[in-house]
DNA sequence: CGTTATGTTCGATG
DNA sequence: GCATCGAACATAAC
């Protein structure tokens, strides 16, 4: 679930549910998301507090707290939040869970155990020692910080998007999209885009992202909200291009697999 | 049993 | 240094 407009949901989720309620206990269901806290260390900074606000950077959910420091939250592929009234209604796969004096909790679930929770001092730093680009929503990243990041790179497009030291935010699926609005091959390589190409890009980075935000994204009806048009409804074995009807195509590498149009999206002679 | 999965990291290799 | 590839991590679904 948990790319960058997916994480915007689930900032935005905690900031309905959980924000300004004193943290009585943490519940540290599976000490292995933490890293290299102990539970103890982790439990003590926590609990007498509050969630104060989040903000996000790319897939990374900040949450500040009260008095000082950080909650980091990441999801790796299978993270999710749940708020619920009763303990009973805890959800499988909780590795850390927020009780509050109100009487609520919030739980962070991670089938697969992929991403991590923990802390820290100061959100910059933070995004300074994660090694993060530019959050790719952020205006700040804009055309001419995107030429930068592409300057002097050969890569394949689609490793590019999902570089994480170069822009913030994108993963397998969100990358399809983009390059298939785009109308780019995903082995396409960066060096031999031309001016118009690299402006679609960055257009269609910006417009797919906060399309899925606006959509809804990790909500179950995500893919009937989207713009007729968007690939990920199609995005699977059997699944046709939106735009022209061809059977799409898949390429792996990395291990992960690219869905595109072989006609809307040609392979460029590399 | 084999394959696949929205992520990241590490070692080997070119 | 740059880039790619496969494996690993951990767990479940098909």
């Amino acid at each position: 679930m948990p790319e960058l407009p997916d994480v915007e949901l689930l900032r935005r989720y905690l900031d309905g549910q959980a924000l300004r309620q004193r943290i009585e206990r943490v519940h540290v269901g599976d000490a292995r998301i933490l890293a290299d806290l102990s539970a103890p260390q982790f439990a003590a900074k926590l609990e007498g507090r509050a969630f104060e606000a989040s903000r996000r950077h790319g897939k990374h959910l900040l949450v500040r707290l009260t008095g000082d420091g950080w909650l980091t939250l990441h999801f790796g592929m299978t993270g999710d939040l749940a708020y619920f009234e009763n303990v009973a209604d805890d959800p499988p796969y909780d590795r850390v869970r927020f009780d509050f004096a109100k009487g609520g909790h919030l739980a962070y679930l991670n089938r697969r155990m992929l991403g991590r929770v923990g802390l820290a001092d100061d959100a910059e730093a933070f995004i300074v020692a994660e090694q993060l680009g530019p959050d790719a929503l952020d205006p700040a990243f804009d055309i001419a910080s995107f030429e930068s990041a592409l300057d002097g790179r050969r890569r394949d497009v689609k490793a590019l998007l999902m570089d994480q030291s170069l822009m913030a935010g994108i993963g397998n699926l969100y990358a399809d999209e983009i390059l298939f609005q785009a109308r780019l091959h995903p082995r396409a390589r960066t060096d031999r885009l031309d001016r118009a190409q690299r402006r679609r890009l960055f257009e269609q980075i910006k417009e797919v992202l906060e399309t899925a935000i606006a959509c809804g994204a990790g909500a179950e009806q995500l893919l009937e909200r989207l713009p007729d048009g968007y690939l990920l409804p199609e995005r699977q074995a059997g699944g046709h291009c939106p735009r022209c009807g061809t059977a799409l195509a898949t390429l792996k590498s990395g291990g992960r697999t690219s869905y595109f149009c072989p006609r809307c999206q040609p392979d460029p002679q590399r």
